[in-house]
Order: structure tokens, then C-alpha cells, then sequence
DNA sequence: GGCGACCCTAAACCTCGGTATGATCCCGCC
DNA sequence: GGCGGGATCATACCGAGGTTTAGGGTCGCC
């Protein structure tokens, strides 16, 4: 406890383990984000195509993509469109040399944190980073919240799912019995399992969990 | 009750009453954007400059501003910034003739609808006008009950506030009275009162009222 | 001074929520 | 066949929630 070098508290807090990851198929390109952003202590990974990307596997910190909007075999745009896709929600920076405005207006429609115009200030793409990676953060701290409520959830037979969904929407035990056609005290114990397995220790609690959940009207199953 | 006219349920909804202001200091594409939305049945409103859009007052219904990023007097952004500064969230949809990608970029950021480069085709137009009316349509959706909510949450008196906060965060009644210092019956006179001023039906239905309204930890009046 | 709010309390009473004990039934699985 | 999980239910009991009735007090305002 004594000898321990402290471990940046950083008044900028989103650094971090943070990471940033750039795709642009000039070297010198890569080279000089690697130094910029090295300069500050960042942790950088480079590839030269969205490809080799790809095949890195994503660490479980937050981090930002920053490409270039003209990739060797597929457009940034498409490859922004690509990762969505495949619900990979990175924050995207886009670099350009000669990009136009249609280009930038479908990638800020699509949720890209910032579209920098080369040659661009340093400062302007350090800005964006940092807001890239807080944005980051806090998209996983929301994303971890509700996967750790949605394994719960998991550990609800169909009957407490189905009890948990009338209870939040504000039915009395009776009433639930009634709708489901059992009986009363089957309801509380169905209730006392819910309230447990769930971790709430309060009425409000799991109405909050539910309310997350989107347990609720929401049919079951995509339609359509 | 029998020759009731039937008001066009109208598959495309979002038109209804919406209404489509329009900025530009030139007369002649203030005259093509007003034919264009006429054509398709939208009122229409235009303006030389933003002071004379700001001389009239807005209609209550679902709305949209098209304006030029270059105005007469006042850069298109910094009217943007403008009317975000006033609590004016109305959708805006910028046209440009030589717009560059920064302005893009801020112009989206701040908001913006989309950004449409001059010439561009009516179809285009037609597209952003109608999200950006959807998308003030369920702005004002979300504010109506949000308002209706504060009103009913205004009639309470700063005890049952307090009370309201302490039941929705879960607490039962002995513990709100032991945290408060009164007793226990009054508690459960304040919260009579609370449910029946603020029209709940159920605990569960306070709760999520409580959370549109921001009712929790949240500390009371502005900070820093 | 009186009227109306807001706030507080007590007693009585009733409903609702919740738990424990104990039991039955069905089903899938080893 | 037995074992465990899921679902069901009854009885009994207790604590929490909620209303009514009937008061009490302090303000501020007309």
C-alpha cells in the first residue's frame, strides 16, 4: 500500500484504460495520429484497412474509431453502416481529405462524434477523441447496468415474467389472480420469487428494473 | 352526431396542422420552397430575415424552420444557437449553396434536422421536412404530458414533495417518518394526498411519474 | 379576529402484501 | 422409479398500507 505508484486519478478522468483505434491506409497518416495521440498517454492501435480492423478482437474499455472516409476497398460510410450492422456501437470519428457535405450530413445522421477535415488542428482532434471516449463510457457504464438486470430477468420462469410485468403495471394481487385465472396466494408467492431473484428491495425498485427492462405493453417477439 | 364531416385520419399523420416556416432573404426561393410545400398541402409561412421570423409568434403545432445558413444579418449557426439559447427547440433544416464541412458539422451537431446543399432536389426537401415535423411532433408529445405532470406536481405542498421523493425511492412509511421526525400516521396522510393531488392509480404508476419528473437525488434548484 | 392553507397526531378499522408450513400435481431427466 | 423444478393451493399469521373521524397547532392574509 505504501510503494504504489498512483494510477493517473486524471482530472480528465475518461482516459483512463481508454483506446483508440485508427484506420487510414497512409502510413505517415497513421504514424503521426499514433505519435499525437501517444504524446498524451493514450493507448493507440493502427491498422491500414477496415479489414485488419476487424480481425482485432475489441478490448472491454471504452474507445473511439477514428477512419479515414476514403478506405482502400470499403467507404467509411459503408463501413460505419457495416459495424451498426453488427451492433457494434463504437463512436466514429471521420477524417477527410476531399469529402463533401451529403457525405458528412449521413454520417452525423448516423451518430458520428465528429468529421474533421484534413489537415486538421491537432487540438480539434484531441477534442473529439475525448468526447468520443466519453461518450463511449458512458454508453457501456448504461449497456452493463441493463445486461446485468437482463441476466436476472433470465432467471425468471415465464409465470414470474408474465406476474412482474401486471405488478409494475400497478395490479393488486387479486387482480393479477384474477387476469391469470390463479389464485391469490399463488400470485404473492410468485411475487416473493420475483422480488428476490430480481434483487429489488422495494416496489419502486423493480417498477425501476421493469421500466428499463422495457417490461411492459411491449409485445413479445419482432413483428413485422 | 350524424353529418359529422369525417377529419381526414390521413395515413401520412404527421401532416394534420404542421406548419413550415421558411428563411431566406431571396425572393425567388422563398417563392419555389412555398409552391413546393403547398403542393403537397403543407402551410407554409416565409421570412426576408430571422428577425422577421421572430416577430411572429408560433402556432402550437408540430413545426419546422428551413433557413439559409448565410442570413442577412445573422450566420444561419448562430441563429441556431440562438434560438436553442431562447428554449426554442423547433427542428431546423439548413439549405447552402457554398456551405463548407465545419459548418456541417457544428450545424449538425447543435441539432439540425439535416443540411441540404443547393441545388437539391424537391424530393429531398420533402424528406427532411417530414422528419423533422415527425420529429417535433413527438417533442411536443413528450412535453405535453411532461408539463401536465409538473402542474399536478406543482399543486403539491413542499411536505408532500418530500414525501413523494422518500416513497418513490422506496422507503415505507415508518422509515419516512423516523427519517423526517414526524409520525407515521401522517406519513400515510401525505401520501393520501400525494396520490390522489398527482392522479396516480397505483404506487407503481407514481414511481414512473416520479421519473419523468426527475424526483430523486436530484439536488433542488441550480448549482454552480 | 377570523378564515383558510398547511402540518401534525390519535384511535379505530379495514385491506393488501408477504411469509411460513405443508401439501399436491406435472414434467423432464438421470 | 426417483429426484428436482415449476406451478398450484390452503391455512394461519403478521406487518404494511390506507381511510375515516376527530382533533390540535401555526401561519399569513383579508
Amino acid at each position: 500500500m505504501t510503494g504504489r505508484s498512483v494510477p493517473p486519478p486524471d482530472s480528465v478522468a475518461s482516459a483512463e484504460e481508454a483506446v483508440v483505434f485508427v484506420i487510414d491506409d497512409d502510413e505517415s497518416v497513421r504514424q503521426a495520429l499514433r505519435n499525437l495521440f501517444r504524446s498524451i498517454g493514450l493507448r493507440v492501435e493502427v491498422f491500414g484497412s477496415a479489414h485488419e480492423f476487424l480481425q482485432h478482437k475489441l478490448p472491454n474499455v471504452p474507445s473511439c474509431l477514428i477512419l479515414d472516409i476514403r478506405l482502400p476497398r470499403l467507404s467509411g460510410l459503408d463501413f460505419q453502416a457495416e459495424l451498426a450492422k453488427a451492433d457494434i456501437h463504437i463512436p466514429i470519428i471521420f477524417m477527410t481529405g476531399h469529402g463533401d457535405i451529403p457525405m458528412t450530413v449521413r454520417a452525423m445522421k448516423a451518430g458520428a462524434v465528429d468529421f474533421l477535415t484534413k489537415p486538421f488542428r491537432d487540438q480539434d482532434m484531441l477534442d473529439a477523441v475525448a468526447a468520443a471516449i466519453e461518450r463511449d463510457r458512458a454508453r457501456r457504464d448504461e449497456a452493463k447496468v441493463l445486461s446485468e438486470l437482463q441476466a436476472l430477468f433470465a432467471t425468471l420462469t415465464p409465470r414470474e415474467r408474465q406476474v412482474m410485468k401486471l405488478v409494475t403495471a400497478g395490479r393488486m394481487n387479486k387482480q393479477i389472480a384474477a387476469e391469470i385465472g390463479i389464485a391469490e396466494i399463488t400470485v404473492k408467492i410468485h411475487r416473493g420469487h420475483i422480488m428476490r431473484k430480481m434483487g429489488a428491495k422495494s416496489l419502486p425498485d423493480l417498477v425501476r428494473m421493469a421500466e428499463l427492462l422495457g417490461v411492459g405493453p411491449a409485445s413479445e417477439g419482432p413483428q413485422t
